[in-house]
DNA sequence: GAAACTATCAATCTAAAGATGTAAGACAAA
DNA sequence: TTTGTCTTACATCTTTAGATTGATAGTTTC
């Protein structure tokens, strides 16, 4: 990972054309950061952000031309180990959540004062993540809310335990989206040997078809990061 | 949600009695809570908070006898509204994202000074979710690499674009693990027009019947949390 | 207003899936 | 040794799923 120094080079993407100079200005006086470039618009933005190659960029994610975390998600995508901070003027904890969840590495409210900006900045250049504690909070009641069901599903009773190891298996490669003769010839079985195992399959899990089956794996804890489809 | 004050009541879980005994003190001397137990056990722990109901728990999760985490699910299956904050030996990434999708509303470490597991407790108490600055980033690493994939696949060319209205009505079904007969009863269409509907689907999805349907929906982010069986 | 797209429905056919019963060999536990 | 479970396998039958073609009516788009 490469090391940040305070020169550290910024972006700015905001579609309000007055903040974006205000933003600029504080960064150029109070700071010793570079700002290489300043667009109110997010294609513009990430052009800016190939051609100057920043290694931080302060993108407001409320714009009306293009969704920011869209934007971020494309400059994710670049793979070029440019560090993105939210400016957002809402504290909503789902936009909060998504946009971390796609690499946001700050996420800083317009309303906050301008020394938390560059704090931010001074911590995201320095190869940190940085939220404010009060986002922090609320971060977290919101990724504890989208995981309680998940919690709950696991220590509920799982029908996946009362199925043998070739059940396992055969429902595995169920939740590839195989048939019958790809189960058979994967396992080195006839295709008949499947069906009843199928059959089992659908009896303990009290389902009525494959689909039911595969959805109860996945719903259940079953092996979720093998379930990617081989079509 | 309750109000808690900083008269709330605390309960200690760590196998470690030095240790037990030292946070016992801390709090005592150090604050205006109420510490109406301490054990060394996970179990005896789990049942003093059906027996005296705290507000809080302070949980060891490194001890030998029983996985702390494990406990703390037990505790928040109780649904009690007890707050547990987590004390660790380990910084570890891993565990302390485990230790918060579970439902802890904190962790600090042991390491830490008095007065930021004091601080901590305060924030608990007062409802909010407590993980200090240096595990918040560690945390968030962990998660951003853990979502990491499924970004990558957000910003894939998603062939679910493609759909029309009615056909995402229809995924969304069969989704839910419904055959043509059910589709049709909840669509008010006859069975023939859902099978249009099915096949249309799987030209556009490229996959061939309807479970690699479903498995390409739920990999590629298409309602998540309506994908729940409805046998 | 024509062209393109969408939603609806039907008939027909083939292939696949699912239900049910039976059974043999392997192996482990009682 | 017997009992039970697991894995394998087959036959048979019914039902569902899927492919294909064709058709009508409404909507949107240009």
């Amino acid at each position: 990972m490469r090391e940040f120094k305070r020169n550290s080079r910024i972006l700015l993407i905001d579609d309000n054309a007055d903040h974006l100079r205000g933003i600029k200005e504080l960064i150029t006086l109070e700071s010793s950061y570079n700002v290489v470039g300043a667009t109110t618009s997010a294609n513009i933005g990430i052009n800016l952000a190939k051609k100057y190659r920043p290694d931080i960029i302060l993108m407001d994610i409320n714009m009306p031309e293009k969704d920011g975390l869209q934007a971020i998600q494309e400059i994710e995508k670049l793979d070029m180990d440019i560090r993105v901070i939210c400016l957002s003027g809402y504290d909503d904890a789902d936009l909060i959540f998504r946009a971390m969840k796609i690499g946001a590495k700050g996420y800083v409210l317009k309303t906050m004062a301008s020394a938390q900006l560059i704090y931010a900045i001074d911590e995201v250049a320095s190869g940190k993540i940085y939220l404010p504690t009060a986002l922090t909070s609320r971060f977290f009641e919101y990724f504890q809310r989208s995981f309680k069901d998940e919690a709950n599903a696991a220590t509920e009773e799982n029908l996946l335990t009362y199925l043998t190891a070739r059940e396992e298996e055969v429902l595995d490669l169920l939740t590839q989206g195989n048939n019958y003769k790809g189960i058979a010839g994967k396992l080195f079985i006839s295709e008949t040997t499947v069906k009843t195992h199928v059959n089992n399959i659908f009896q303990k899990l009290q389902v009525n078809d494959r689909t039911q089956a595969v959805l109860y794996a996945l719903n259940n804890g079953f092996a979720k990061r093998r379930a990617k489809l081989a079509v």
